[in-house]
DNA sequence: GAAGTGTGCTACTCGTGCGTAAACTAGTTA
DNA sequence: TAACTAGTTTACGCACGAGTAGCACACTTC
C-alpha cells in the first residue's frame, strides 16, 4: 500500500500521469477508488486553502478543516502527512498555476509588452482563487525550513519572469525606462494586493477588477504627457 | 525631513499631553520612573512588532519576546494586558503614524496630485518601519472582534483619504481618468507590498526604493505617449 | 531601619491543538 | 462465510504557550 499510496499522493504530476494513462487505456483506468482518493485529497486542500485565507494558517485547526468537510481529524491524516504538508501543497498549487500561466503567456508569443500584459492578467486571476490567495497571504516564515527555501525559489522564479519581461520591454521601447527589479515588485505588489481586499460578493466582478488594475498599472497615475518626466517639482511636504 | 520624521515617529507616540508637559517643565518631569516605564513599554512593543514581522504573530510566543528583551514572560504582563493588546497597540501605532502623515500632507497644501504624492511617500516610508510593517502584514482576522472593527475603520480611513485625493486629481486633470477606488487600491497595494520584500540590509536604501516605486506608480509601465489611450489593441492572450 | 511601593522572578495551572493507537465498518475477493 | 483492505471513528498522549499566584529584591520615604 505504501508504494501506491506514495504514487497517488504525489501532488504535482498526478493529473498529467493519470490523463496520459486514461488516454492510452481507458478501462485499465486508475480504479475509480484511486480517483476518489485524489478527489478527496483535493477537497481537503481546497477547503483548507479557503479557511487559511479567511482565518489565517495558525488560526485554522485541523478540527476546523475536518468539521467543514463533515469528517473527523484523523481522517485528514489518511490523505495528508500533517498540517504543514497541507499548507505547502496549497502554496505549491498556487505557485504551479502561476508558473504554468507564465509559460503559456510566453508561448503565446508577441512582444515583451504583450507577454507582460498576459502575465499580469494571469497573475491577477490566480490571486483571487483559493490556492493563489494562499500563495500571497501566507508569509514564507510560516512554512518550516525544508520547504521554505524551495518556496522562495519558486517565488523568485515568478519575480524573475516579470523582471525579464520588463527589461526586454524597456529595450524594445514599449516600456518606460526604469529599474526592472523595482518595476516588477510594484506590479506584483499591486496585483497581489488584490487577493487581500477582493470580495467575490462585492459589486465588482473579478474580470472588472483585473481589467481596471491592469489599466491603472500600465497607464500610471499621471495624465498622459502631463509631466515630461518626473521633474523635481517643489518637493513640498512638511515633516509631521 | 524624512529622517526626522522617522526618528521622531519611531520611538513612540510621545503623546501630545506628555510632550506638552515636558516642554513646559523639563525637570518637574513625570518622575523619571514613569518615563522609564513608558520607555520599557515601548521597547516591548517595538521588539514585539519586529518579531511579529519576522516570524508572524502566532509563531511568536511571549517567551520569545521576553527572551529577546532579557526578561521573563511575567514581566511583560507588567507592561501590557495580554498578547492581543500588544498586537493591537503595534497596529494602532502604525495606523496613527499613517493618519498623522496624511493629515500633515493635507495641511502642507498644494494641488491634489502634490498631496497624493506626499501621502504615497509617507505611506511608503511607514511600511518599512516596524509598526507600519506590522500594520500591513497582520491580517484583520488575527485581531479578535472588539478591536477588529475599529481596525478596519481606521484602515478604510486611510483608503478613503487616498481615494478622495485621486478623485480630486482626476477632476483637476492632473491624474488620469480612472475609477478612484481601484486606483487607490493599486497604489496602496504596491506600496504596502514594499513592506513584505524590502530588506534594510539589501543594496537599496529605503529612500531609493520609495523614490523609484513612486516614479513607477506615477508614470506607469508604458512609455509615455506610446499608446494614445489604452486602445483595445489586439487583446492577444490565450486563456489559462 | 521599617514600612511601602515598584519591579521582576520561579513555579505553577489550564486550555488548545497536533498527531497517534487501536478499534470499528463496509465493500471486495476467495 | 471468512479473510482482507480502504476508510473512518473514538479516545488518548503530549507539547507548547497564555496567563496567574506568590515570593524576592530593590529603592524610596518616613
Amino acid at each position: 500500500m505504501t508504494a501506491e499510496h506514495k504514487a497517488g499522493a504525489q501532488p504535482g504530476k498526478a493529473s498529467s500521469a493519470r490523463r496520459a494513462r486514461a488516454v492510452v487505456s481507458p478501462w485499465a483506468a486508475p480504479s475509480a477508488r484511486e480517483q476518489q482518493r485524489e478527489a478527496k485529497r483535493n477537497a481537503v486542500l481546497t477547503t483548507a486553502a479557503r479557511m487559511f485565507n479567511e482565518r489565517g494558517f495558525h488560526a485554522t485547526s485541523l478540527d476546523d478543516i475536518a468539521a467543514s468537510l463533515n469528517v473527523t481529524k484523523p481522517t485528514l491524516y489518511y490523505y495528508v502527512k500533517n498540517k504543514d504538508e497541507i499548507l505547502l501543497a496549497c502554496v505549491n498549487k498556487g505557485l504551479r498555476m502561476t508558473l504554468d500561466g507564465i509559460e503559456a503567456s510566453r508561448q503565446a508569443g508577441g512582444n515583451a509588452l504583450d507577454q507582460l500584459r498576459a502575465c499580469m492578467q494571469v497573475y491577477a486571476e490566480i490571486v483571487v482563487q483559493p490556492f493563489g490567495m494562499c500563495l500571497i497571504r501566507v508569509g514564507d516564515e510560516e512554512v518550516p525550513e525544508p520547504s521554505r527555501t524551495e518556496l522562495r525559489r519558486m517565488k523568485s522564479e515568478i519575480d524573475l519572469a516579470f523582471r525579464r519581461l520588463v527589461a526586454r520591454g524597456v529595450q524594445e521601447g514599449s516600456i518606460a525606462p526604469c529599474d526592472p527589479k523595482i518595476m516588477a515588485f510594484v506590479i506584483a505588489g499591486a496585483l497581489s494586493w488584490i487577493g487581500r481586499w477582493y470580495q467575490p460578493e462585492g459589486n465588482y466582478s473579478a474580470q472588472q477588477v483585473v481589467e481596471q488594475c491592469l489599466a491603472a498599472l500600465l497607464g500610471g497615475v499621471l495624465t498622459r504627457a502631463s509631466e515630461p518626466k518626473r521633474a523635481a517639482r517643489k518637493s513640498g511636504r512638511t515633516p509631521s
